[in-house]
RNA sequence: GCCGUUGUAGCUCAGUGGUAGAGCACUUCCUUGGUAAGGAAGAGGUCUGGGGUUCAAUUCCCCAUAACGGCUCCA
């Protein structure tokens, strides 16, 4: 007998060999009936495994996250011996579920075969018929030589390209039907658990990730226990679309994009303009407070300037090409630190210059591959809140933590809860490719990155090969409410420029001395945030970011005059106010206002015009009665001046 | 850049081998209406661009281009 204890701490016993599976019977058929895998001392197991010793149990349903990447994963089998009866000799590289978005996809080789879209509808009805049959996800170790006969028997080079990388005893194959596998596992019970199947879409992958390699075909699915939960799903989905930026920047008037103008080249309208000069106006602010300086600078610059950076040749595949004029080569910036980098050089510097912080919203352009162009998150003209910080390495850990809480401040105003700081370090392997030759300085000043981050007890996770060319940077990741995860900003060292440049300052032993750099970009660039804005607030701005922020709705044309009056004192007030003259009625007024997701409605009518008052309306939460038009403005200016979220 | 899908009116989308349709938006008129769509009439399209097949192409084929879903790459 063996003693299984469970979650709640109650130990049972068992007869050694016990299945989860098991277990589960003896405390409810129904229990039984929803147990897709069991965490088996620390580690996710099948559910029908034999469990041989004294072990702490959970039993994992739809409700653990871990139960359903067992499920996906087990769906993606599914989905692989579908595929194998509609495409016989199809070969498979990996099938592994994905938390977000949610569901599994197979990468597979077709051979000359082409997966078209009517394809996913045969293999979903496959699918059912293979679930409805319920057969046992069945685990099998076996030795590596006889996998290796196996699959060089298949002439399967995938899945022998997967059995190098294991060792003799961690090999096991799982059968279900007529399908066998090279895997890991775990695997749920059974077929007939997948209920609810929707295969969402084909894509090319290439094979381990690298351009260079083979295109594999991935086909994309998710499913559900049951019918329900995949229509909920479904549903989510569509209420992701209505919140995602480029349908909010078409429908309200943020953004467009034009043929003629370019791909990746937003034309920003007047209403995406005033949240831009918003974003602004609070940028100068914290930065005119937090010791900034502001600077000016072109958007071109000779190729010798790009050969001191380091742009070129380490940066090339990301700038325009060059333009040639007066026999000289012209690059469009695609960063603004070395025309910062020539202000700091402008005159000569002393160490009671430092620090020193040059501020610019600085336009950028980089050539991004056209396939990675995506709304306003991957553009090719972007406006970056770049600033540069000059300093001593006395001065660093303070400098870079004031940086640090600028970001803090910034989330604050914005309401943006879940972020990461990740850590971007160098990859020694491409020393000298990607990244500028200077193996200790790379070692030396991520070290000192990661113990300013620990000192100032930020949480973050460290990434190796994500540094910029010339140091560690620190990725701040932030998530859009509809899932979306992308890096808002970044906040990099650089240790290579300062010396490039030639750049020093007198220090107090009256010795040169270069200056480290700090670049950051706590709003990233507006494309980018203004995108995620979109998103993080469904369209609907807090006030202060508000493109209209009040309009006026006279009842009928005869309250004209009086809503023009109210929308002149709000104007007066800076209030960005307009009034709707159109020849409608109330409801349809409201009704488009409430589109448009402005702020604030002032209906104004008979009794309004007679007590010089404004019937107050809030965007999405209706009538909020009557109030003194000097109330209304006193109460909206000071929720402007504030930046309050609501 | 690579794989796949798509491109029809300002927007959202039907549709057809015989040179096009709806709803909303727009214009004009009627209506002056109290918290999410009042009514009528009208105007609006080189069916993404180029080439091919055909008596005839928006429709079929090829190329280009852009967007979308992924891969790779990045703020």
């Amino acid at each position: 007998m063996i003693n299984i204890t469970l979650p709640d701490g109650a130990v049972r016993q068992y007869e050694s060999g016990v299945t989860a599976l098991d277990i589960a019977k003896s405390i409810s058929e129904g229990l039984a009936r929803k147990v897709l895998a069991a965490q088996v001392n620390g580690e996710v197991w099948d559910a029908s495994r034999p469990i041989q010793q004294d072990a702490q149990l959970k039993l994992l349903t739809w409700n653990d996250t871990d139960g359903q990447m067992t499920f996906w994963h087990s769906s993606a089998h599914l989905m692989a011996e579908a595929v194998e009866s509609v495409f016989p000799g199809v070969k498979f590289w990996v099938g592994p579920a994905l938390e977000s978005p949610k569901g599994f996809y197979y990468d597979m080789d077709l051979g000359d075969r082409k997966m078209t879209e009517e394809d996913l509808a045969t293999l979903e009805k496959k699918m059912h018929e293979l679930s409805k049959q319920g057969n046992a996800y069945v685990r099998k170790e076996m030795p590596k030589q006889e996998a290796l006969n196996y699959f060089s028997g298949k002439g399967d080079e995938y899945k022998l390209d997967l059995l190098a990388n294991l060792a003799d005893g961690e090999i096991t194959f799982y059968s279900q039907g007529n399908f066998t596998d090279l895997c890991r596992g775990p695997h749920i019970p059974h077929t007939g658990l997948i209920k609810a199947i929707k295969l969402t879409s084909i894509a090319g992958a290439y094979w381990k990730g690298d351009e260079k390699n083979k295109q594999l075909t991935r086909v994309y699915g998710v499913s559900f226990p049951s019918q329900k939960e995949l229509d909920e799903h479904l549903t989510m989905l569509e209420e992701a679309k209505k919140r995602d930026h480029r349908k909010l920047g078409k429908e309200l008037g943020i953004f467009t994009m034009d043929d003629d103008v370019g791909p990746g080249l937003p034309l920003w309208l007047p209403n995406g303009t005033v949240i831009i000069e918003e974003l602004e106006k609070l940028a100068k602010e914290t930065e005119l407070a937090a010791g900034y300086k502001r600077v000016v600078t072109p958007h071109i610059a000779k190729e010798s300037m790009y050969l001191t950076s380091g742009h070129l040749p380490y940066y090339a595949d990301s700038m325009f090409p060059a333009m040639e004029m007066d026999g000289e080569k012209y690059y469009l910036k695609a960063m603004n630190c070395p025309h910062h980098h020539k202000i700091f050089d402008a005159e000569p510097k002393s160490y009671k210059d430092l620090p020193l912080r040059l501020a610019e919203y600085g336009t950028c352009y980089r050539y991004e591959q056209s396939g990675e162009l995506f709304g306003l998150m991957r553009v090719r003209c972007l406006h970056m809140n770049d600033a540069h910080i000059y300093c001593t390495k006395e001065q660093f850990a303070q400098e870079f933590k004031a940086v640090n809480e600028m970001y803090l401040k910034y989330f604050k105003i914005f309401g943006i809860e879940k972020y990461v700081m990740r850590l971007s370090l160098h990859d020694p392997a491409k020393l000298g490719q990607k990244y500028i030759n200077e193996p200790e300085l790379w070692l030396e000043t991520e070290e000192l990155v990661r113990q300013v981050l620990i000192d100032t007890k930020v949480p973050f996770v460290e990434v190796k090969g994500e540094g910029a060319f010339y140091g560690p940077k620190i990725d701040v990741q932030i998530w859009s409410a509809i899932g979306r995860e992308f890096t808002l900003a970044t906040n990099q060292v650089d240790f290579a420029q300062g010396r490039r440049f030639k750049l020093s300052f007198t220090n107090q032993q009256n010795q040169p001395e270069v200056p480290l750099i700090i670049h950051r970009a706590p709003l990233g660039t507006h494309e980018r945030f203004i995108g995620f804005l979109l998103e993080h607030y469904a369209g609907r701005f807090p006030l202060w970011l508000a493109p209209v922020q009040v309009k006026v709705l006279p009842i009928s044309d005869k309250f004209l005059p009086y809503a023009r009056e109210v929308e002149t004192r709000l104007k007066q007030a800076d209030i960005r106010a307009e009034v709707d003259d159109r020849n409608e009625k109330i409801g349809k007024k409201i009704r488009d206002t409430e589109l448009m997701r402005v702020p604030y409605m002032l209906v104004v009518g008979e009794k309004e015009m007679n007590e010089q008052q404004v019937a107050v309306r809030r965007q999405g939460k209706g009538d909020a009665g009557a109030l003194a038009v000097d109330d209304f403005i006193r109460a909206a200016v000071l929720e402007i001046k504030e930046r309050k979220s609501e």
